[in-house]
DNA sequence: TCTAATTCCGACTAAATTTATCGGATTTCG
DNA sequence: CGAAATCCGATAAATTTAGTCGGAATTAGA
């Protein structure tokens, strides 16, 4: 995605560009389709054709990313959707804490953007 | 570590009593085994032994339990110790957001005690 | 219209990690 | 001594992640 970003404007990018650095393609092809699919990346199919983003990069969250790759983030089966059938009965004393840690940690994600990425200004400096 | 905070002051708790729900307690037992060595559960051997905390409940952080059993946070091999060998020469974009969300969600962790837990007090209220 | 470039797709395989099991050795209370 | 426990290293099973394969569909350009 920063590949992507760094080259927007720039027209579709063909796998083999954003292989370069000695991920096999085949395998990046697959993670593409993931973004494809949550609509952060558009295609254009053959030749000359590629992959770009699909809006601005101040308008694609790491949380975006990352939950087209992985889906919602889920610290622990308590939280999340409610069919969990936990044996504790959904009630025990940890439940709160995964929820909360989820809530931050989506909540830091939403704050950063693939732009804030490109020109590292994360908040806090590092 | 919540069964054991729960039964602080009691004595020694017996694998038995802690595997209640259906956790197979070898398995337990294994787990306890990180605990142990990693400082945060005493244990005394033989007849009427058992697992207690080894310090106040307040004293004990959500990232001391999951550093004792997963190993410090390591959200991406780029950050961490030196020794990383990334192929783009450990200077990608992406590093400084595994960097700082790392740190963040360090903090996190750093702010929960185990005695936060039982009171169902996490700052945030969720 | 043909060809080369390229994405798309489902199924499969391989590697790594997590979860669990096994069999005993050791310790200690009563 | 005997029963109740933890300790330990090895192994096995299950799950997840990473990667491969073979081909079908699409499109620009000659």
């Amino acid at each position: 995605m920063i590949y992507l970003a760094q080259h927007e404007g720039e027209g579709p990018q063909p796998l083999k560009n954003i292989a370069e650095l000695g991920m096999p393609d085949q395998y990046l092809e697959q993670l593409l389709g993931n973004l494809r699919r949550a609509g952060l990346v558009t295609t254009v199919r053959g030749a000359q054709g590629g992959y770009q983003l699909s809006r601005s990069a101040e308008e694609i969250t790491a949380r975006h990313i990352i939950e087209a790759m992985e889906g919602p983030l889920n610290l622990s089966e308590c939280v999340g959707e409610e069919g969990h059938t936990c044996p504790r009965g959904g009630q025990c004393t940890a439940r709160g804490v995964w929820a909360y840690l989820t809530d931050e940690i989506n909540g830091l994600l939403d704050s950063i953007t693939l732009s804030n990425m490109l020109k590292n200004d994360i908040k806090g400096d590092m």
